[in-house]
DNA sequence: TGAACATATTCCGTTAACGGAATATGTCAA
DNA sequence: TTGACATATTCCGTTAACGGAATATGTTCA
């Protein structure tokens, strides 16, 4: 299938592994050229150069042309979209957190009221 | 293509539109059975099911049968991993408020230079 | 102008995902 | 046990994504 989700958002650019990675190697290391991500990736020329493209065309990074090289550079605000979805679920993870609390705090309470 | 990630990880199951809505149905209302998903989602039963069948192979739900209905419940954890991994990218758009912050600041500086 | 280089684009084969309709499975109640 | 109900599974058609090889495009330098 596919109808609906064209890649043509961040959370499906980011459903492809090579291309988290890619995120992620632009964040560590910095702008980079193609070629440097060939290399450290793994993939073919032109896979590299195909997921950058989708990366590119969801704003998720930049180009900038310097001679015969084209250096991409991560824009991490377009992952904000993601990270503020995620966020709101962070609660019902607190909840967990906060009962596991509770029951610990409770256990420790009745360990001194049994002194 | 799809030989790599077949759905079997939290970010491809967040990759679809749809699935994004029922994960948010479950937080917002809490455990619900599938016929009450498929009423708000305006999908049909089956890709209700199919859509939480993916869910579930993921770990991001879990059931819980109760006489004829199934009920499903948001497993919030496992949307940890995919915070965890945006989350490494805040810094480098707190550094861009950073800056506009310091830009900021000069400018009020310097309006204040200027009395 | 023509190599050499870096990258994008095209081409092609393969595969899995999706949607919906139809059907199977399981559960309750009479 | 039969029928109604809730949900899962199967079937089928359609489509887009991926990978890599080959090729096109653009840039630099002699």
């Amino acid at each position: 299938m596919s109808p609906t989700p064209t890649n043509t958002d961040v959370f499906t650019a980011i459903a492809e592994p090579k291309r988290r990675e890619i995120v992620s190697l632009l964040a560590k290391r910095g702008p980079l050229p193609v070629g440097t991500m060939v290399d450290l990736t793994g993939l073919a020329q032109s896979s590299v150069s195909k997921h950058l493209g989708v990366l590119h065309d969801v704003g998720m990074v930049s180009v900038d042309r310097q001679g015969k090289q084209r250096i991409y550079k991560l824009e991490a605000n377009s992952l904000k979209t993601v990270f503020e979805w995620v966020k709101e679920f962070e609660s019902h993870w607190d909840h967990q957190l906060a009962r596991i609390k509770a029951k610990a705090e409770q256990r420790a309470k009745s360990l001194r009221e049994s002194n």
